[in-house]
DNA sequence: CAAACTGAAACTTTCCTGGTTACACATTCG
DNA sequence: CGAATGTGTAACCAGGAAAGTTTCAGTTTG
């Protein structure tokens, strides 16, 4: 089941790296951009990372940094690094085997959720980081002007 | 944020009824069959009657049951009725405002996740009740032959 | 009028996420 | 080479939301 801000802090930190291509970000310097802690920035690093989205150096001057170019990673890509299948779960307690309906219900639901999850992703395949960086250059060039 | 089991038992609930239509079910006999509390059930229950997928009746003999055909219930229906929008949440801890991706990430991604999630909804109201129940039935005749 | 329901409120329990701390291990730089 | 600076990881704590539980007022039917 989702309900976790994973997808969103990762899609931060990708978004912080991708503004600063060529030098390695630390977990403490990406953590206080999120609003967070170093540990939970580097747990959410290491699924990055496993899904080969960035690259660690380690040691003195080590960080974080993107493992391709924005425009080659969606945000399906992110989603999928960080965040567990089952999108909406199905009953806490199990449901009553003896009836009819409690013994199904689960194998009915089961692939239209699938389903249905995957036409999430599908719409997520469509947006890159690239376009994520690019609003929000935009979002802060029109506050400029504004002020 | 979803990552509440509310939809599957509605879902459960609903083909119950369906499978016995015209006769009310108690929140009692519902609930044996969720394999939770009547209570919980009828919570659920006062959801899917705003959404004027239920109506129950009150008194001696009462129960709920389906306001409409189970053709015309779709699994989007089910799915707004109970749960919240907001699939996926966005950061708990507040970005820091200091910092241009702190700053405008949230407004970035709200839309594209918005659209994910409306993606996710097209795909459920493409399912109907009706065919839930059906799954169920075939199942459990399959699980008949089988035996 | 009594029985049998729903609707609703208040409270407890359970579970998961995120926050926190601590430390072993790997590099790089002086 | 060795100290400083990172990552990677584990263990534990805290907070919040969902589900479970209890209880009761209100309503309808028989």
């Amino acid at each position: 089941m989702a309900a976790s801000t994973r997808f969103a802090v990762a899609t931060h930190l990708l978004a912080l790296m991708a503004a600063d291509r060529g030098r390695p970000l630390t977990s403490e310097a990406l953590a206080r951009s999120a609003g967070t802690n170093p540990a939970v920035v580097r747990r959410i690093l290491v699924a990055l990372g496993r899904a080969g989205l960035t690259a660690a150096q380690l040691g003195k001057g080590g960080g974080t940094e993107l493992a391709r170019g924005p425009k080659k990673i969606t945000l399906a890509d992110i989603y999928r690094a960080v965040e567990e299948p089952g999108l909406v779960p199905l009953h806490r307690s199990p449901p009553d085997p003896a009836c009819p309906v409690g013994r199904a219900i689960g194998p009915a639901l089961t692939p239209v959720l699938a389903a249905a999850e995957a036409a999430f992703l599908r719409s997520l395949e469509g947006v890159t980081l690239k376009h994520i960086v690019r609003e929000i250059a935009a979002a802060n060039a029109a506050a400029k002007t504004a002020a």
